[in-house]
RNA sequence: GGAGAGAUGCUCGAGUGGUUGAAGAGGCACGCCUGGAAAGCGUGUAUACGCCAAAAGUGUAUCGCGGGUUCGAAUCCCGCUCUCUCCGCCA
């Protein structure tokens, strides 16, 4: 969330940028700015108040040890009086402070100078592009029928045993997913990233953290005896490692990667976007995580795409970076570029991977700090990207090596698999 | 799941009602000392919010979390969470 100090400082700046996300702030940042007036007011006469009460506790003490009783008495009944003045001060205290944290969680994060003005996904920009295109066969297939034919993937078994979404890997098609995930690890790690294993469920306060709670709850599959929730990214957990932490100057930047199966309840997805691979409630993801200074979080973030975009090359896919327009943004990030891969077959871009910089809008909400070369404790900038999703991966790769012969796999993958062809 | 013990600052650890944001030790930082280092000595070492134009300063809160008793709570009472030990179960 946006701090109050930069919503204070400068309220028609941050409308400006906001209406770039398309959004309408002028009421809330209104009703903010009020109550935070109320905020500031209301605490000074309460510490006031508790200043006194303090003073006359500490007088009763050596007024009772002096003998002077009467005096005590007096100072006894004036706390008396002062307690319930502090106790409504203190009732009007956090409900203001809950009100304005109701409100702050309201605003999506401000978008960076860079973000290009947009509606929604025909408005992103393409950065570049790499990678050939293959022309494949008129008889070629799309993955879910590759998948059926060399044994790679079983839908319907997933859905006798869990439901539509939750794929069956088989053979040579679980084997290529291992690889995959092997493969993403070893190049984070020759990238400079640490490698972590977190859980796969979380509490509410990590939820919370990543800004999945309270907007996003329905997208989450909520285990309710227990109260807690499956992860929808490794994002989740790996950022939370840095909640409620001041990291030392020299620690940053923190490079962190964490593969794990990713859990999405996808409520509302329907149709030909959804076949096959490429929109599942379970998948495999490795997942690139940054803590970094806010002046040199965009150089960072320019290295994060940089080396998603060396993964897609030596798969040797054919792929395109967008810069995400304002509208088709997410809530928290303040810049995103999105990875995509021709899938041939479909004949359409699928994305892959998603790089963003949070800047402080993530750090505020997880306390995320760090001490600055004055001893200052200020916001981190945070940051995270795909590095990258299987499924989508799998179903390009599939697809556009098919051959009458067989599936081709990419050299940068046999080592990891043990086979160059599926036939 | 059953029984018991505990939770204090970066760490260890004292503290059972009255200037205790918190003794002491360690760590760390800076300074002195040294040719350099060690040792030694000295100083400093939480966070958030408020007041102040700002710095200096100052007020309030925070001893797992939430509530209560009291003029006053790290200290007493209640609830919750977590950790540890023993038993049970178990990849």
């Amino acid at each position: 969330m946006l701090t109050l100090k930069v919503i204070n400082e400068n309220p028609e700046e941050v409308m400006r940028l906001l209406s770039k996300k398309n959004f309408d702030a002028q009421e809330v940042i209104a009703q903010i700015i009020g109550l935070d007036n109320l905020r500031r007011s209301t605490q000074t006469s309460l510490d006031t108040v508790l200043r006194e009460i303090n003073l006359l506790s500490r007088s009763v003490g050596v007024c009772m040890k002096e003998g002077r009783k009467d005096e005590a008495t007096v100072a006894r009944e004036r706390v008396g009086t002062l307690k319930e003045s502090s106790r409504l001060l203190d009732d009007t205290l956090k409900d203001t402070e809950e009100k304005i944290q109701r409100l702050l969680v309201t605003i999506p994060n401000l978008p960076h100078v860079s973000v290009p003005e947009g509606k929604g996904a025909e408005d992103n920009i393409v950065e570049r592009s790499g990678g050939v295109i293959p022309q494949l066969q008129d008889d070629a297939l799309p993955h879910w029928e590759l998948a059926k034919k060399y044994d790679l993937i079983d839908f319907e078994l997933g859905v006798k045993i869990t439901g539509a979404g939750f794929p069956v890997y088989k053979g040579k098609g679980a084997r290529l997913q291992r690889s995959l995930i092997n493969f993403f690890l070893d190049c984070a790690r020759d990238a400079g990233f640490l490698e972590i294993q977190p859980p796969y469920v979380v509490n509410s306060d990590s939820g919370f953290g990543t800004g999945q709670l309270p907007d996003k709850e329905g997208q989450m599959y909520h285990v309710g005896l227990d109260d807690l929730y499956l992860i929808p990214t490794a994002e989740v957990p790996v950022t939370n490692i840095y909640r409620d932490v001041i990291l030392e100057e020299r620690d940053l930047p923190v490079k962190n990667a964490a593969y794990s199966a990713c859990f999405r309840r996808e409520a509302g997805s329907y149709g030909k976007d959804v076949r096959g691979l490429n929109r599942l409630h379970q998948f495999d993801k490795v997942e690139i995580v940054c803590i970094e200074k806010p002046e040199n979080s965009y150089e960072r973030l320019d290295e994060m795409v940089r080396y998603v975009q060396t993964l897609v090359e030596k798969l040797e896919l054919p792929w395109r970076i967008l810069r995400l327009c304002g509208g088709d943004m997410s809530f928290t990030s303040a810049l995103t570029f999105d990875f995509e891969v021709f899938s041939a077959a479909q004949k359409r871009w699928l994305e892959v991977s998603s790089v963003s910089n949070f800047e402080s809008y993530q750090a505020n909400r997880l306390k995320c700090r760090y001490r600055d070369t004055e001893r200052k404790t200020q916001l981190c900038h945070t940051l995270n990207g795909s590095a990258l999703a299987l499924p989508r991966i799998m179903a390009a790769m599939l697809e556009n090596n098919q051959s009458p012969g067989g599936i081709r796999i990419p050299e940068a993958l046999t080592a990891y698999c043990g086979f160059d062809l599926i036939s």
